[in-house]
DNA sequence: CCCGCCTCTTGAATCGGTTCAAAATTTGCC
DNA sequence: GGCAAATTTTGAACCGATTCAAGAGGCGGG
């Protein structure tokens, strides 16, 4: 009798199982794997032979988590595809600052995403991580909705909902816009033009203030706003300069540069809202056959490493991009739950792409 | 009696008090969060009623997984930090193409990695993930043997072991290699230089060809060997082509390129085992006053997309990136179980890092 | 009005561990 | 040798859900 039991190999092996064939309890069998120091010596080897004749790798993980409650891996949430993360040199930067804190802390990452609203939504529901750290470039108010259902830790990257509720790390956009405008408008320039990332999803073109104003995308409008600030103080029209809304990549800026260009008074300054435009813009110019920043000077925002490297390196608003991923992390591992939104400093960091208009002389 | 009962809010309220204050079993409850199109309209109101009264958000993640087994997310795994994914142009591209085929497919993407040893057997053996894809550029065979001990579905990016029992995918790199050089020699080269990717672990410098053989990475011995093949097929001693081994960074790269350049005979054809060494060797040679393809050539391997803006465009030997990704995680989706080993074909794409030697005409 | 069928709901088993108070055993000391 | 203290081991509760066979209730047809 009980012979049918014997024909192991067709279901799992379970501690419990091990701790049978071992002749002990369940409660010591995962000493063994958990706390060796426990066990006298002499059972523990008892039970790592058991284990190994029935071909027990250790605990199941799945087991360990529903007790222990602890995943040890953090989620990275956005609204856009996963492959985003690897793509976009902003996130990719972010994502390293993020990955080292990780790393630091022990924990793994879980990048959590969706096509379509309604997998993102399940795919929140349903991650299985300690917290969530949000990328709300696009959609960040529904993003924050559904974590928020999960009752778990979470910052948002980008302080764009001013709800003080919502812990977040984040830069002063405004600030970080004048910064840009400033150094232009110092440099002499007149003639401005605002290559914009999104206001709202899925639409690219110049916009007016108006539509700035009604923006989806808070951080987006702060930046605009910092960048018109500066400009109204030295005497220009906000209403003359021309904002192009693109879809942060070059299909949707190349358009943008044709249409500023073609004009018969083109800009002398690109104030480029991210670094991924302005690298667009420098490409586009100098196949245009002009120069930066002799023919037109382009101020980038964010920081991306490709700035530096760039031909000719990009002046541009750095974020602290690491930093920003570091506490992020620590935010979320940190036990003391304290709602936090901390601003973190920017700066201008000037390089080859900015220089006096070239009707400074005349 | 049963007072404290009442006091809700300290401890977490699961599915069964839902249950309870709806006036349903706990079967029936679940059901209205999973398919709620078997539950009566009537009942599941109720249900969703208590829910709401009670702050139940929906069924916590921990406990479906225990009784459902699939966590939906498959797990990369490498021994390098986990910044790495994010750095690389090559891992990064990889990624993109794995990110893709998951986001199709439905399943989260886990990154799993470690800096030491230890820590990376227990995050390989906790992780909460229903497969693994193994970025096996450093200590792949430890990372397999870790692997295996979790009885999941798991990949080898890389055909590195000749192990027919490993599932994994690649390419033929001593083929890719041979594609390489063929294409310098009959263009007229005769000077060789290898700038080679990791043999072993941290090490970087002039390598023997004894070392070469004693490789720890197959796919880098085996690129070694492609070169050398088709060089010996032309005539070259193989042993009087210096082979340089980095770490498939700047900082080792640079030195073997001055060790190159500084003798009196210095290559007209660098074969660079990596795109990341082939894009730091023409920056290098710009700078050092070389003009690319005109007096030196230089063939990468790999086909990252940063090679198609160089300056010149980097000729290269393009593997299939994102088919490999794509092809690795549809290895771990799909049911069938069997073991696969697939190799992908590789191309050779001639872009402007290389021209005839500049003694050709000589 | 009864019966069978169909639709919902129930209850209990199960997933695979961890934990901790209490029991059992060993050790230390006089 | 005896007793208290220290060390190990046990057993059962618990983590939070899903699943499915079996039961209950409602409805239409004969």
């Amino acid at each position: 009798m009980a012979a049918q039991r014997i024909d192991r190999g067709e279901r799992t092996v379970r501690l419990v199982d091990v701790a049978r064939a071992a002749g002990v309890s369940q409660g010591t069998a995962s000493n063994v794997f958990n706390r060796p120091e426990v066990v006298r010596p002499e059972v523990r080897e008892k039970v790592e032979a058991a284990a190994k004749a029935l071909g027990y790798k250790g605990p199941d993980p799945k087991g360990r988590l529903l007790r222990a409650g602890k995943v040890n891996a953090i989620g990275v949430a956005t609204a856009e595809p996963i492959a985003y993360f690897f793509e976009d040199p902003f996130a990719r930067t972010l994502m390293t600052g993020i990955a080292e804190a990780c790393d630091r802390g022990g924990a793994g990452i879980s990048l959590v995403s969706a096509a379509n609203e309604e997998a993102l939504a399940w795919n929140i529901s349903t991650a299985l991580v300690d917290g969530f750290i949000l990328f709300c470039l696009q959609g960040g108010p529904r993003l924050i909705e559904l974590t928020r259902d999960r009752d778990l830790p979470f910052v948002a990257l980008e302080l764009g909902s001013r709800d003080p509720s919502i812990p977040a790390v984040g830069i002063d956009n405004a600030a970080g816009a004048r910064l840009a405008a400033g150094h232009l408008a110092d440099l002499g320039h007149r003639r401005f033009a605002i290559l914009s990332i999104p206001f709202v999803n899925r639409r690219s073109g110049r916009v007016s203030r108006e539509e700035v104003r009604r923006a989806a995308y808070a951080s987006s409008r702060e930046r605009v706003e910092g960048y018109l600030d500066v400009l109204a103080d030295c005497g220009i029209d906000p209403e003359s300069v021309p904002i192009f809304e693109t879809e942060n990549d070059e299909e949707t800026t190349v358009p943008a540069l044709e249409a500023l260009f073609s004009g018969d008074r083109p800009p002398t300054a690109l104030l480029a809202m991210s670094d991924r435009i302005a690298l667009v813009a420098l490409e586009w110019l100098r196949r245009r056959g002009l120069t930066v920043p002799q023919d037109v000077s382009v101020v980038g925002f964010d920081g991306v490493p490709e700035g530096e490297t760039s031909d000719p390196p990009l002046t541009t608003v750095a974020q602290p991009i690491a930093a920003l991923g570091r506490l992020a992390v620590e935010m979320i591992l940190d036990p003391r739950a304290e709602v936090r939104r901390e601003t973190l400093p920017i700066r201008l960091v000037r390089r080859g792409s900015t220089a006096p208009p070239p009707d400074a002389g005349a």
